[in-house]
RNA sequence: GGAGGAUUCGCAUAGCGGCCGAGUGCGCACGCUUGGAAAGCGUGUAUAGGGCAACCUAUCGAGGGUUCAAAUCCCUCAUCCUCCGCCA
């Protein structure tokens, strides 16, 4: 959520920032219009209120003749209140929808277009050449008796699968590596609800366009995460953060859940694209001055993350019109998947800014005042993603596949063997 | 699932229709005092919105209602605590 004063004062570049993205600026208008009737209708009913709080008064310090009078007086000035009243609520609400339909203003850094126009920024390491004809991921899950999509599909129906030996080895090395580096990072580890109500997801702003994605437990009202970006954002909903205790990191451990919808037929091979799977996320609150920097730092420890995986990747800079509503500027980084012949997004930083917090009224308090936080978000593994990568990338001719030696120490060896 | 109790300014509490945006204690900040500190004394100590400003308005878990007037009365909901039941 924009700042409503900020758009009354800068709607040239909300509106600049709404073309960018492909979406309606006629929105900005429509929010300062609705901002004018609202600030009158505030008026309006304040006025009378501040009337009806010193008749009131007198009313009660009357007596006999004089009392009845005032009553007569303050019952109709009751029904003016009231009546005011509810315009002022009904301006106020009218303009909050407005401005909630617009989304986070750009970083003039983001390149602008749609999906394909992203900027790559650089590429580490080189794809490998194979002597053999690589196998995919599905096949050498297969191999290593790690991932079983066909009882996955036969239990839970497309897009599940299970990991299983070797897999979930590979699992719990990543996630104690990931946590273990994070912690080293100043990152407090946590494992948040993966069942939230809907404030918390309609404050992180996934009730919006992303809302066919998620899981609803109807009868209960809660909602599955589908990022633990979620709970953690959530975490300090309402509170006043101490500006000396700024950047707030946390590192959260949890399972995601995601309905694909509209993705039918995408990546229906393997678990490139699943239902559920888990993820380390990093989350931070901090100065809004210093939202740049940390998504600097959050990129750095994703790319840190890649390297001790030894795998090739690159990095991009997504498109305006590919940025989630809240995303002021996002950086992928890519894995290459040699059977795929392609980088594919294995994680992703976002810069929130003020957005989000603002939505979910998470402010900090220092010598200048209380003012919304900036809020960051970036993923330091999500499982399947990163086992495909490893399998395809450290793969050898006979299927076996050798361990990154970072995670050597998680799990006792240097190669997967087959079963 | 059933029965009770609770939710007030950072914390602990008072208040139970107008004198309450709200008292007290603790904490915190500043000042006085002191060689320095503690104690003591004094002052201050929420957030949001509107207004150039003086100032005004809203907020006592949330949302409705009654009333000229609600922290206070009524209803719904949420959370926490205790007991019973159930499960582990």
């Amino acid at each position: 959520m924009i700042d409503v004063k900020f758009i009354r004062d800068n709607p040239d570049a909300v509106r600049a920032s709404q073309t960018g993205r492909g979406e309606d600026a006629s929105i900005v208008d429509q929010v300062i219009a609705s901002d004018e009737l609202r600030r009158v209708a505030i008026e309006k009913f304040e006025k009378l209120r501040a009337e009806q709080n010193v008749l009131s008064k007198s009313v009660g310090a009357a007596k006999g003749v004089e009392k009845t009078a005032l009553l007569e007086n303050a019952k109709e000035l009751a029904t003016a209140v009231k009546e005011a009243d509810s315009k002022r609520a009904e301006a106020e609400e009218h303009t909050k929808g407005l401005v909630m339909k617009l989304s986070n203003l750009l970083d003039p850094d983001a390149p602008i277009g749609t999906e394909a126009d992203f900027k790559v920024l650089e590429h580490v390491g080189t794809p490998r050449k194979f002597d053999f004809e690589p196998k995919d991921h599905v096949e050498l899950g297969k191999l290593l008796g790690a991932i079983d999509t066909e009882r996955g599909a036969k239990v839970a129906g497309s897009r599940s699968y299970y990991l299983t030996g070797s897999g979930a080895l590979l699992e719990f090395a990543l996630v104690n590596y990931a946590i273990s580096m994070a912690v080293k990072a100043g990152f407090i580890p946590v494992i948040p609800p993966v069942l939230v109500n809907p404030a918390a997801m309609e404050g992180t702003g996934f009730l919006g366009q992303a809302a066919e994605n998620v899981y609803r437990i109807e009868k209960d009202d809660v909602y599955l995460v589908g990022t633990s970006e979620v709970p953690l954002a959530a975490m300090h909903m309402d509170e006043v953060l101490s500006g000396d205790k700024l950047p707030m990191r946390y590192a959260g451990y949890s399972s995601c859940f995601r309905r694909e919808a509209g993705t039918y037929g995408k990546d229906t091979r393997g678990i490139i694209r699943v239902h559920q799977f888990d993820k380390v996320e990093m989350f931070s609150f901090c100065h809004p001055d210093q939202a740049k920097a940390e998504h600097a730092r959050i990129l750095q420890w994703e790319k840190d993350f890649l390297n001790a995986m030894e795998i090739p990747y690159r990095v991009i800079d997504v498109a305006s019109g590919d940025l989630g509503s809240s995303a002021n500027r996002k950086f992928d980084c890519e894995a290459w998947i040699p059977t795929q012949d392609a980088y594919r997004e294995v994680t992703s930083t976002s810069n929130c800014t003020e957005f989000q917090a603002r939505r979910l009224n998470i402010r900090y308090k220092d010598a200048d005042g209380t003012k919304a936080v900036a809020t960051l978000n970036g993923t330091l593994v999500a499982i399947p993603r990163m086992i495909v990568a490893i399998l395809e990338n450290h793969q050898n001719g006979d299927g076996t596949v050798n361990i990154p030696k970072a995670l050597q120490p998680f799990l006792g060896k240097e190669r997967f063997e087959l079963v």
